[in-house]
RNA sequence: GUGGGUGUAGCUCAGUCGGUAGAGCACUGGGUUGUGAUCCCAGGUGUCGCGGGUUCAAGUCCCGUCACUCACCCCA
């Protein structure tokens, strides 16, 4: 084999037919959250260093041990987006969306960065979609997340997955709740690796996977025994409002998140098709964020979907449509033929018609065969004959069919034959 | 960072007891000069991941290394 370039390492190519899949699963997301009133932020994909380590926290994982930063030329510290959140609260900060009406709601797509070992459904650089509505403390609204992901993914239609739902508390009662976990943990047989751990952050070892570990911490405290009133309440009126917009969801009070800027509802979405990566998407609320990054004392809550993860849950599940790249391929017969397709293509085109050619001195068959190839719905065949008599032949390409229509009639006679029957051309042109 | 698995044609892989490589698919052309999917014929491609060792001889055995992959940790 020679010596090529291959794309970075963890990183994903996607090429025809599986970019298309890709594209509509990303914009099945994005749909979802345009239903639900949120509007689009383009954000750049790199930042200062210091608004990730300040908003994700010093002591995740993302930011001690998985972000790409580096210097840039004026020797500022840059890093890749990791997540989506901190940048989208910088931007509101920035441009005062805070001062305007509240909820500001947001969504976004675009590509993330973690340095993290690849394995399947992990990738180091992925795609997510997220939306975030920032101002509002309303449980209301984080219903209204949930129930807008939930609608993303069944949209996709992916059914093979659940939604886990907890509260992390808040200011209030999480600082005593840790103290309490704390001290169950001390007590514990612990390894150093697992004790540093309880040190920085005790609500992560409930959610470790060793068996061992597991059945140590059993009879752990668990912060929704703990939650404050407040805290409470709002987690209560959220499960209502989920249960009146109809999303199934089950509590798994263990759950915790790689993010530090979580507060109260906390959900994730699981699919068990996946192997070891199960998480095709997650949030929650952030009362603390948007203050501690300079701007005012607003809570927001949001999420991020991974689109490279859904894709994987949907092929799992084998709802994916089948993705065509064309409506249409001409095939010439002679150069005379072909130069009148190059026009006809043209005018289709214009059309808004997926219009393709046969294209080189290629035979007859090749021809055919390369339209069969195309996955184009109606082939347009032209020679000398054609040309003479002043016809076309319009071929469904299906079932053989083939009818002589006069030139002059070409483009609205392929678009009788394209909007007879099939709606699957519906779905596949939405795809960019 | 820590483990396991796998590296042979564009893809999926076979290759016995060491004797300088094969299949299927895909691709291109043809099967009486105007019709594709089946069928038939023909055609091309390999630093056998890389480096070293053993041997008359290594895809095959040994050592090292790199890459990919799965899993742990963590997460989308």
């Amino acid at each position: 084999m020679r010596d090529v370039f291959s794309a970075p390492k963890g990183v994903p190519d996607y090429i025809p037919p599986t970019s298309a899949a890709f594209a509509h699963v990303r914009s099945t997301l994005t749909r979802a959250a345009e239903l639900a009133g949120y509007g689009y932020i383009e954000l750049p994909v790199f930042e200062d260093t210091a608004l990730f380590s300040r908003g994700v926290g010093e002591s995740t994982d993302v930011v001690t041990k998985e972000m790409y930063t580096f210097l840039d030329r004026g020797e500022r510290s840059i890093t890749l987006r990791p997540e989506g959140t901190a940048g989208v609260m910088r931007a509101v900060i920035e441009h005062s969306l805070d001062r305007g009406s509240l909820p500001a709601k947001l969504y976004y797509a675009g590509q993330f960065f973690r340095a993290e070992a690849p394995q399947a459904g992990r990738y180091r650089q992925f795609h997510q979609v997220g939306i975030e509505a920032i101002g509002i403390d309303d449980p209301a609204l984080d219903a209204e997340v949930i129930a807008v992901g939930d609608a993303g993914f069944r949209a996709i239609g992916l059914t093979g997955y659940r939604l886990e739902l907890t509260s992390l508390g808040d200011a209030n009662c999480r600082p005593a709740y840790r103290e309490k976990l704390q001290a169950f943990l001390a007590e514990l047989p612990l390894d150093e690796a697992t004790r540093q751990r309880a040190e920085l952050n005790p609500l992560r070892v409930l959610d470790d996977k060793r068996p061992e570990v597991r059945e140590m911490v059993a009879d752990a405290p668990l912060m929704v025994d703990n939650l404050c009133d407040a805290c409470r309440e709002h987690y209560e009126l959220v499960k209502g409002y989920l249960t009146e917009l109809g999303v199934k969801f089950v509590e798994n009070p263990r759950m915790v998140r790689g993010l530090d800027y979580y507060t109260k509802t906390t959900f994730e979405f699981v699919h068990d098709g996946l192997g070891a990566q199960s998480g095709i998407g997650g949030g929650g609320r952030y009362d603390g964020l948007m203050a501690q990054l300079g701007g005012q004392e607003l809570s927001g809550v949001g999420f991020g979907l991974g689109v490279d993860r859904a894709l994987l849950a949907a092929q799992a599940e084998g709802v994916l449509p089948e993705f065509s790249r064309v409506d249409v391929i001409g095939v010439p017969l002679g150069e005379g033929a072909r130069a009148r397709l190059v026009a006809i293509a043209g005018e289709l085109r214009a059309e808004g018609v997926r219009t393709d050619l046969v294209y080189g001195g290629r035979s007859m068959k090749a021809g055919f065969k390369a339209a069969d190839k195309s996955g184009a719905k109606l082939a347009l065949v032209l020679g000398e004959r054609g040309l003479e008599a002043g016809t076309i032949g319009v071929k469904t390409l299906a079932t053989g069919d083939q009818v002589d229509v006069a030139l002059t009639d070409v483009v609205s006679a392929v678009r009788d034959a394209l909007a007879q029957g099939d709606t699957a051309a519906e779905a596949v042109r939405e795809t960019p």
